[in-house]
DNA sequence: CTGAAAGCGCTTACAG
DNA sequence: CTGAAAGCGCTTACAG
């Protein structure tokens, strides 16, 4: 023999049993150290830190959170629409940010719209006993969470509100944002304002469709249903719903897009026209280069970022104890003008 | 009593002990049913599923790890640059799609080039022991990690080789892909072919480099310092330096941007000049909206979801028990002519 | 086909 | 200031 005491063999990790065999104290000193309990003798800290190192040592987080009293295993998990489109991207990064800097790592999973995803995944990380979870929801009902809430899993919802399940949640002022968009292009002398929204199924899209409906009912114009078009999914949707609105016999003036898919979409259609800078457009959502296009396209913006933000607080606020009432944040949208909304009927 | 069997209290979670309470069987005849073993009988298995739903219950991975001789955790770890950049994000969600089709979860992390970071998310992916690592490097070095891989972890580097360390890989063609449409501008003609590439210490910038140096090379044309300009870090310095370049004396007659912020920046330069038609340019790295901007912008685009597909397969068939040798795998860009790439010198 | 005992790697509760 | 024993929720290895 010649090491004093023999490492580990390759292929498995060191325990913490190794350490206090190789620094030659116990099982519970070594414990102490590691979680930076007071009143352990210099001489012993610094015996257990070299073994540490010596054995590249990592503590074991699932057997530490399965005894301790808590139960915490510092892992939150994060659902949203799709972790590769830049909104949820933007928002996973923002909470991971919070996250991070308490020492919490973060579970991400893609819903894609699927409730069954929604089921499946919820299910996996509750199993994976993470400390709460944040959930952009596909499900018309969230009832089924209730009994991992009452477990003691607090749940965060973003972007769309809980349906029959009372928790925390954080919302952009959709529809405000689009009332308030709709107003600009009347207050400029639009009377036939296109609308262009996603699934109905959707809480934003009604939302958002609301927005426009209000507006145009507080000036006491109708809703003309030629100009209006719900469930559209794809940008070659969008593109092919204005064709047909700039054929109309009254044709639109203005367009408002409820998502920016919709909003690229719609522009495709205009320039194949030649009407880009004839007919208004303002879309819900930012997106990138929105600026560089001529005309620039104006945009209701979402602070994205800030509603991933809110969300981690809120959640680990009740992370640290809030038992108070559950709480609605509603982040604010703000217009960027760009040209695109700018334009007056002629 | 109005329950034959108490429920357990409120906030706490039912365990397999529970359900082998209310089932009236024992621990090892419920995780026989969790774990879908054979040979139990119907009467027994239906009384434990009627159990586990009354109860809500949910196995704990972390007890069952801890206990499993193999000690996976149904978890692995993917470190990127920035999850909420379009990049990171389109491989953290083509690497989610294979893990959640094998039931691991993903735990994500953004390292922000930082090799603090890195450290510092390593070691905590290795506290969670997660079942491997899939890593887009920031260090100089990943000899710290060499413990890790020695202790069972496998990892899997994308984007960036590993340094110090043998491991699998895999990367774009960076040299080959930009080397190919430098060539395609000189064939045009261009001879004074300007180069922004990104920071020197990332191998894709270097590697991008040296696919322009080369292309010229091989025409025997000589590097001008004046147009070369590596260590550019945002899209406003790229348009000054476009800027810059557009004032000497005998200004370039062609673009190539290394990175797609770099190539915003210089589309913003051509344009404020009113040159955008005039000079050619080509970027690296696609980005949306490219082809609605006028000229659309000819990339080099890379296929962001296979390297991460390809990672993934990877990392699983490690984990799957493979033991050859380390592999790199090269991931084709491809060229997409959209106008600004085909224009001629004057 | 079913179950009682031991043990995974830690923390807790307690004794000295 | 230090440590021996029990136990977190499971699976393993074994007995019946």
């Amino acid at each position: 023999m010649f090491d004093e005491v023999a490492d580990p063999p390759t292929g498995s990790r060191a325990t913490m049993k190794d350490v206090a065999n190789v620094a030659g104290v116990s099982l519970k000193t070594v414990s102490r150290v590691i979680n930076q309990e007071p009143n352990v003798n210099e001489l012993l800290v610094r015996r257990v830190r070299d073994a540490v190192q010596q054995l590249s040592y990592r503590p074991n987080l699932k057997a530490r959170s399965l005894r301790r009293l808590d139960g915490r295993s510092a892992t939150i998990g994060v659902l949203l629409e799709d972790l590769s489109n830049p909104f949820s991207a933007t928002i996973l990064r923002a909470i991971e940010e919070v996250a991070t800097a308490r020492g919490v790592s973060v579970l991400g999973g893609s819903l894609d719209e699927s409730p069954e995803r929604e089921r499946r995944l919820t299910a996996s990380m509750s199993s994976h006993r993470v400390d709460g979870i944040i959930l952009a929801p596909a499900s018309p009902s969230h009832e089924f969470l209730a009994p991992e809430q009452v477990a003691g899993t607090p749940f965060v919802f973003v972007d769309r509100p809980p349906i029959n399940l009372d928790a925390d949640h954080v919302l952009s002022d959709n529809r405000d944002g689009t009332a308030r968009a709709v107003e600009r292009l009347l207050g400029l002398g639009h009377e036939r304002i296109g609308f262009l929204g996603d699934d109905e199924a959707l809480w934003t899209a009604r939302e958002r469709y609301l927005g426009y409906y209000e507006a145009l009912r507080v000036r006491a114009i109708e809703i003309d249903d030629d100009l209006v078009h719900l469930n559209v999914h794809s940008m070659t949707a969008a593109s092919a719903l204005v064709d047909g609105m700039l054929a109309l016999d009254d044709p639109p003036t203005a367009i408002f897009t409820g998502r920016n898919i919709l909003t690229i979409g719609a522009v495709r259609s205009l320039r194949h026209h030649g009407l880009e800078s004839r007919i208004a457009l303002i879309g819900f959502d930012d997106f990138p280069l929105a600026d560089l296009l001529v005309p620039g396209v104006s945009v209701v913006a979402q602070e994205v970022a800030l509603i991933g933000r809110r969300a981690a607080e809120l959640l680990f606020n009740r992370l640290d104890g809030d038992r108070s009432a559950t709480q609605r944040v509603v982040v604010s949208t703000h217009f960027i003008p760009r040209g695109s909304g700018e334009i007056s009927p002629v």
